[in-house]
DNA sequence: TTAAATATGTTATATTATTACATAGCGTTA
DNA sequence: TAACGCTATGTAATAATATAACATATTTAA
């Protein structure tokens, strides 16, 4: 299971901020918060974060510029994600739709194309904004 | 129709140049374009490029800090964007797959989050590419 | 045990986007 | 007309996001 891969000291330590976070956070506001535990440089940070983002650890938030932990731990598929995010308080949520999960993976268009991911994002207003 | 808005100097001209790209534009791109024209600032880019995604006229690739012109007349939804994307050229497509619209615009997650936007993008190897 | 692949640390720099402030034009309406 | 609200403009400065380049260390695998 790709998930269990070994993580190095680094990418430990963001990962583990990440996941007590239940919201996404940002690069150089992880870096601001991981500078106690030496990591002193942007790359260091965007390195780890590459590394999560590709095993699936995190998921990078596209439309923010943020990365949010994969909750999911049935989830294999670091390359297929769903998001609702609330325009005015910021939430992102991660969703798991079988059924949207289905449609998307078996989508086809007319060109040809080869698809190996996609990334969908919700906007909108959460019950609490409303 | 919200798209036949009137549009001003510095939109029309930022309009025209990413109408006849068929590729999605970088802002810096555009703005060492526009120069000659009198646009010199990356803050007269970025303004006119938000409205142009407001109105519909052009939409933000978000995984590329990119825009592209929308070129389906028909498509009054701004704010309901397909791409697709071939990872090894760059090209990028928007689809616009009736079932599949149809599908997202009707997706309720579970949370009571009311939705008012999207954005879908796949990712792969075009038929050159593959 | 050597070579390849991966990770680290550091400095500098590139790229993307916004803040802040001053000014101008345009349509409404008092 | 005059005053107001709204939108757009121009310009300078700066913030926020991300990568290049280089030297070194560590892990993995042949
Ligand atoms: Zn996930
Ligand atoms: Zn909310
Ligand atoms: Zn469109
Ligand atoms: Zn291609």
């Amino acid at each position: 299971m790709q998930k269990q891969e070994t993580l190095t000291k680094n990418q430990k330590i963001i990962l583990d901020l990440i996941e007590k976070s239940d919201q996404p956070l940002k690069a150089y506001s992880i870096l601001f918060d991981v500078k106690k535990k030496g990591i002193n440089a942007p790359l260091q940070v965007y390195r780890a974060l590459n590394k999560l983002v590709k095993i699936g650890k995190i998921h990078k938030i596209e439309s923010r510029n943020a990365f949010i932990a994969c909750k999911n731990s049935k989830c294999q598929i670091a390359n297929a994600t769903i998001f609702s995010i609330c325009e005015s308080c910021e939430d992102v949520t991660e969703i798991h739709d079988h059924k949207l999960s289905e449609h998307l993976r078996d989508f086809k268009d007319n060109k040809g194309m080869k698809y190996n991911k996609y990334n969908l994002e919700f906007f909108g207003l959460c019950k609490k904004c409303v």
